[in-house]
DNA sequence: CACGGGATGCACTGGTGAGTGCAATTGTTG
DNA sequence: CAACAATTGCACTCACCAGTGCATCCCGTG
């Protein structure tokens, strides 16, 4: 009955991926309380006694799957960066490329947004240790790993700031966070074009505040 | 038993503004699903029985405690610009201490952002004329409200721009939204000193992107 | 003082869900 | 084939909670 590929192959035992995958759907679609782990095993084709063979209880399910999905999202912006940002080519061209490619993920991914608005609900309840992972590891950390591109940009003469790190952030604020904000964490998703006109005029407005006075900048909104 | 004044004075009639606000406070603390009309009961001072003589039940009684918080803020924040942007003496000062305050609200009324996070975890099962009303009536009309200001301010000849929801999505964006998502809703409330840091370096990066080229523009971050 | 409406306490129904125990089954490995 | 571990199905316990029905009580009003 299990897929195809037996559990022979690296990686997860095969049924330890399923349950957290749908439990990561789940939780995403239920929220934490709703969400019932007699749904996860059928939506994950095991049985509900098997989770507890992986997991202690629903709450340690929901960590796992919670960090499991942070760690996911950071590498994947990582890979997004190292291909946008790596080699400039036209600084606005290449971040608008960066920033879009980024901002698409919130539409893309859903199962993990709706994920990131669970935990928000859940913050407060959540132990102090996996609030600092998530804070380290997961989309808050985002800046963090941006700024050191946007050194070597500035180093480079491209860009002019004391704090990468704050630049890094008020790149993050006019870009991902407004399409954040505005599609409640990707619940209500902006139109396509509304999204691209939102990046690319906060790159701009970026651009406007970091660029040095030697290319003339773009025009104002 | 019950408080002091009797039910004479205007107003809701005593009960009902006793449950809505413990509702607040609970459906902020547990979230929709965890929230158990006892333990509002409960902290209402109030028989469960008497919950159901004023609305029809759970979801009427979060989606009328939900309207009712968007509303209150809406009214709050238009005081402040009342007070902070009507007559503009010195403009940065200004928008700052506008700024300054709406952000303050945030870790003042714990309650009500408890369940703003509440809201956006459920915003997916919300019915759509509820969403709407939230969107028209809540947090993010903010911006729309602000721009008839920034365009007075504009006609004055203090600031520059073309659309002026734009321009005041920007500064909402740039102040307010950064110290929102930085702070988790104010789950995880920011240092007072990061927020004032935040909110004055916001408004001066939104000056030095809509003000006219007169005065010179602060220094840079 | 009699009346009536809201408030109260309480018991009860029906439903759901976390977590467990166990015996039977399946797949893997030597 | 035999031993072993993981998986499964299922029944069961315990707890919680939305919503209801009802008899009682407390209140201001006429």
């Amino acid at each position: 009955m299990p897929g195809a590929v037996p559990s022979a192959s690296g990686g997860l035992p095969d049924k330890r991926r399923a349950i957290s995958q749908a439990a990561r759907r789940v939780f995403g679609r239920e929220g934490y309380a709703r969400a019932s782990l007699d749904v996860i095993a059928a939506e994950a084709n095991v049985a509900k006694r098997t989770i507890y063979n992986h997991y202690a209880g629903k709450e340690q399910l929901f960590l796992s799957v919670a960090i499991e999905g942070a760690d996911a999202v950071t590498e994947a912006v990582r890979v997004l960066m190292e291909r946008h940002l790596r080699k400039i080519v036209d600084l606005e061209e290449d971040l608008i490329a960066f920033c879009l490619d980024r901002a698409k993920a919130v539409t893309e991914f859903p199962d993990h947004f709706a994920l990131v608005r669970t935990i928000h609900a859940e913050v407060t309840r959540l132990p102090d240790a996996v609030l600092e992972r998530w804070t380290a590891h997961g989309p808050p950390s985002a800046h963090k790993r941006l700024a050191p591109y946007l050194q070597k940009i500035a180093d480079r003469g491209l860009l002019e700031f004391d704090d990468a790190e704050k630049a890094a952030n008020r790149l993050n604020t006019l870009t991902t966070n407004d399409v954040l904000i505005r599609s409640f964490y990707g619940a209500v998703p902006l139109p396509e074009p509304v999204v691209e006109e939102t990046i690319t005029e906060g790159v701009q407005a970026f651009l406007r505040l970091y660029a040095p006075p030697s290319a003339a900048p773009h025009q104002q909104n």
